[in-house]
DNA sequence: GATGAATGAGGATTCATTCAT
DNA sequence: CATGAATGAATCCTCATTCAT
């Protein structure tokens, strides 16, 4: 069954498809992270996905197991991409300030490259929460939350950062801020996800006055 | 029929119950309210709200239309009392600082004393924005939004906030940092809604560094 | 308990109520004739008949047991001043011809009189055939049935009628054609019951050639 | 989607199914138009037809849109039979006697053909009146209506057809004594279809007396 | 007599999912 | 791989009816 296929799958290369092919799987997935999304995952039907995808909605169980198994292949991947990232960052420099820019530069730029996995976690994750089956979202999250607090913490002790601050405090003011541009960000609009993320983190650097 | 009731009732003194009457309406809506933000709306179901209430679901059809009539009315309250609390601030103050500095106390204020129906708001007005009946959500949101430009940008005026900020941008960091603390926040936990709204309007006023 | 009071009740007279009272049994009963008359039985609700009454849905339960007494009410009221005044008829007069005449303008009074009721009739019967608690409307049904049929027979006996048609045939023919008016005359339209009735029974006749 | 396929379908030689195969559609089709004229619209439930049919109620939706679908298609496919009828006619026939002989003949025999879809005109038509869904079904009524004026009409003007009879009434009456005859007319029973129209034509050109 | 809150038994419809072809 | 028919549970909502006030 396909369904039984690892979710990483095999490489391009490795694929017994003609160039010509293109992978159901990423489609389904790409058009599932999309409509999520736009409609929430409770509101979106198995059968908006295929038709959005050319096809009925009793093949899509060719490729996944559930509805709620797209779900979890979106968040998972998007999870251990974006913690990949900040570890990273993390590993590779000792300076606060520089991390920090980092970090936010990321942030912004897997939003840019993944609206759509990141406004579906953005949105779902809160009542995930609650399924055993999600529990590896809290743990992704509580693993994140970590570096960033980490991060935070050495630049108040290397007096970068104020230190009248709390840190956990700070951490949720600067991610909420961050991923719910998802919100309204567009590619392409008025501002550029580079220029988003400076002024962000300009304004968050220096204050308001 | 109690469903066309003006939704706001009447007050406590001129109903004509006795001492023990409780308003079975406001009580309904106290409890869709809290289901729709830990739930999501499109995940609460009628008889839950009922059974929450303790009463059958085909009851709650005595006191609203539907379960849309009930979000409709949620988000109505919360966003004319959102509204009519920022305007005041407007009408009243010629400080750009201390009008700033209330409407982020009003805001965590309103957090703090009507969480789920700011949960829901924050949650569900991303999808209705494309539903007719809630155009009004978007009309609201947009003189809202009115109201903090003005004040940011006559506090850039005045040479009081910085002018290398975009004031929308500036706008959407600020809001989006403090309405997002509804998903974490909980009165009786470790911060309480005026340390939070102060460390978030320190750290917003002087920056990080 | 009201319901419990006699169809027939009492005669206005004896009525305990002052001059300016009305009878809401019989104001409810007119409203639901016109109701099931126009949106059918199943279609008009309790409710319904009660705001075109002007009072709340549980107070028809004071003056009648259910909503099928209502109809019941109406098509026995109906039935029976139809069969007293066709048996009046048949009871006075010897002249089939005579005789088939006042039966067809005594018909076209009671559809000019009471539509309501007759619309009632015409749309419900055939579908109370089957329940028991209306078998009455098939007794009914016959020995109207079988007045007409004396009527035509007797006419075919003496020579008045033609004697090559069927008279049962003939029967259901005038009989259909004639309570079939009901669904599209109007008083005060551009026929009125008198000759509506003149012209049918020319045509009946006479014939169309 | 099955839903969206031709009411009319593809003609048996094209379907791509084997010998066994039958059309769930239509006999799904024939099932409602049976319930419906039996037990009338409002009171047969998507269970009913669907148990009749040997399926779940929810199985229904995948061939039609609704309950109201099927009232629909029922409707449309009698009404455009019946004027396609009645145009051949006057299309083809120049004696006004002959054609309406032919008029009424293609009524009883359709009757005779399909007689659930023509009780079900006959019973739910007046309702629909006001629906606009249903607006077509008036439309349908009118164009048959101005048929069979023009017939009558002409005969008039030719003198076949009696001068003192209005011709409007004149459809009316023949009109419903016709279609009324569904609801007693039974395949099989006392009378064959012929014998009625014979009856009734005769009973209609010479009168009764 | 009337009110209005509540009941509880459906009813139409949706939808994730299964499976034979 | 895909189809399309079917399932069955769940959902929103309706409505006749009851009953305490």
């Amino acid at each position: 069954m396909a369904v039984a296929r690892s979710r990483r799958g095999a490489p391009k290369g490795e694929s017994g498809k003609a160039d010509g092919a293109f992978d159901r799987r990423a489609q389904l997935l790409a058009v599932a992270a999309e409509l999520f999304a736009r409609q929430g995952y409770a509101k979106t039907t198995v059968r908006d996905i295929a038709e959005a995808a050319g096809i009925l909605a009793g093949s899509i169980y060719h490729h996944f197991a559930s509805k709620e198994a797209m779900l979890d292949e979106i968040l998972r991947d998007f999870l251990s991409g974006l913690h990949e990232g900040y570890a990273a960052i993390e590993g590779h420099d000792d300076d606060p300030r520089e991390a920090l820019s980092k970090l936010i530069h990321v942030s912004f730029s897997v939003i840019h490259g993944a609206p759509h996995a990141v406004a579906v976690y953005q949105n779902e994750s809160g009542n995930l929460a609650r399924e055993e089956a999600f529990a590896y979202v809290g743990a992704y999250s509580a693993r994140i939350e970590r570096i960033w607090l980490r991060v935070l913490t050495a630049g108040q002790a290397s007096g970068v950062f104020r230190p009248d601050v709390d840190v956990k405090l700070a951490y949720l003011f600067i991610r909420d801020a961050i991923w719910s541009t998802v919100r309204w960000y567009r590619a392409g609009g008025q501002f550029d996800s580079e220029a988003v993320a400076d002024q962000y983190q300009n304004l968050l650097y220096g204050g308001l006055l």
